[in-house]
DNA sequence: GCAAAATGTCAAG
DNA sequence: TTGACCTTTTGCA
């Protein structure tokens, strides 16, 4: 399930197996039949990531994928499987087939509408050229709260619930606080936080905000209660100060917080 | 075996 | 602000 580094990764994944390759494309499912019909064949030029959006681009075709969610992608290597559950596309080469399940949007579009979704976009903090003074001009123009601008796709892009929340606490920011009361301190440090966090989720291909130090190191990899600092942890109290964690919705979605570590 | 929730977004009211 | 949508997993009987 998916937030920015989800896509960044399946982007570098998809890239190294499937790129300047014919595919064959399907859908078992049948709800992309047409396109993917229409497709079959064609050799993919690249796959390019941006926020929680994924194109894959067949010279003047391209296919916008969004996971939303609930979607998923899953690789095989080859001989593929039967199309397990209902696989909305697959993309197939002789080495690997990657099926595609319950994304939120699956459809072929013109490179004029991808680059339109692209420019409802704020910058990605994945993006390497991203320019984060765009970031900071939303912030500064919003007495939003800053949890809800966080979600805000043209604010900043790729950013989902589980690392703004743990972005936050790790700032000592509270949710609930109007963007626009952030000094460009909080804000700068915001995006290098998220940037931090979501490159290593890319990196280990899960959501890790953490930092090696208050993890348990004898672990090869995180424990789940590891991995967070208090994302969906109401069960325990806050690391630093040991409250009792605080959720709350906003934004439409469940927000976490030290009511402590993070004052009003 | 079924309800509820889940790292998301949009349109309707 | 609420409900709809996409699908799988988790938790409780």
């Amino acid at each position: 399930m998916p937030e920015g580094h989800t896509i960044h990764r399946l982007a570098r994944e998809h890239n190294a197996i499937l790129r300047g390759r014919a595919l064959r494309l399907s859908s078992p499912q049948g709800r992309f039949a047409s396109d993917a019909a229409a497709l079959d064949g064609r050799v993919l030029d690249r796959v390019r990531p941006y926020g929680k959006h994924l194109f894959y681009e067949y010279g003047d075709d391209v296919v916008h994928v969004h996971l939303g969610i609930y979607g998923k992608f899953e690789t095989h290597a080859a001989p593929a499987p039967p199309p397990r559950g209902a696989v909305r596309l697959r993309m197939a080469t002789n080495e690997h087939t990657v099926d595609l399940r319950g994304p939120t949007v699956c459809e072929r579009i013109r490179p004029e509408e991808r680059d339109a979704v692209l420019a409802r976009l704020g910058p990605d903090p994945l993006d390497p050229k991203a320019d984060r003074e765009r970031f900071a001009r939303s912030c500064a123009r919003r007495a939003t709260p800053i949890g809800t601008v966080l979600l805000d796709q043209s604010a900043i892009a790729g950013v989902g619930n589980v690392y703004r929340a743990e972005a936050l606490y790790v700032l000592g920011i509270a949710p609930q606080r109007p963007a626009n009361t952030l000094g460009p301190g909080e804000v700068d440090a915001l995006w290098d936080t998220l940037a931090r966090m979501m490159r290593t989720g890319v990196r280990l291909n899960r959501i890790v905000t953490t930092l090696p130090e208050d993890r348990d190191r004898r672990r090869g990899r995180p424990s789940d209660a590891d991995r967070h600092y208090l994302w969906r942890r109401t069960d325990l109290p806050c690391r630093r100060c040991g409250e009792p964690i605080r959720t709350e919705v906003l934004g439409a979605r469940h927000m976490y917080w030290c009511p402590v570590c993070q004052p009003a």
